[in-house]
DNA sequence: GCCAACGTTGGC
DNA sequence: GCCAACGTTGGC
């Protein structure tokens, strides 16, 4: 099973209303990267869920509910979006900082491409994250 | 609020 | 097909 780390500004989408809603489309997503990281998506991968610009920090767990469809907010019908569901909240946050501050996660893409908002993280990075966030579910 | 990174657009 | 201009993201 993949693991993931998606992004989200909460004043746009937060995860409150991730957990409120249970399961949501995940859309809006336009950069080439990113939507490829969507299809490579499958149903049942767990994915990080990211609070940019406030907060910053790894808030919460979400798996794919539906693989890629074509996104319903993009009238070009391009773009594709995945529904996620949310599992459970990080019993302690995981910030961006304490995440820059461990050598271990120099080649994780949140710290090298600070704008791609749809990533792979590899297995060891997710247990790593896992445990500093006090993660302990499967 | 500023700015670096970087993707996209459009003129040539 | 190149590249300058511009827009957007997101950290600080």
């Amino acid at each position: 099973m993949a693991h993931w780390l998606v992004k989200s500004e909460p004043d746009a989408f937060s995860w409150d209303q991730q957990v409120r809603n249970g399961t949501e489309p995940w859309t809006g997503v336009r950069n080439a990267l990113a939507a490829n990281n969507l299809k490579a998506m499958r149903q049942g991968d767990r994915a990080f869920f990211y609070h940019s610009n406030i907060g910053k920090a790894i808030v919460g767990v979400v798996e794919v509910a539906r693989e890629a469809y074509p996104d319903p907010t993009d009238e070009t019908g391009r773009w594709v979006c995945v529904d996620m569901r949310a599992v459970g909240p990080l019993p302690q946050p995981v910030t961006l900082a304490a995440i820059k501050a461990d050598p271990d996660f120099a080649d994780l893409a949140l710290v090298r491409q600070s704008r791609l908002s749809v990533m792979p993280v590899s297995d060891a990075h997710w247990a790593r994250l896992c445990t500093l966030g006090g993660w302990t579910r499967d």
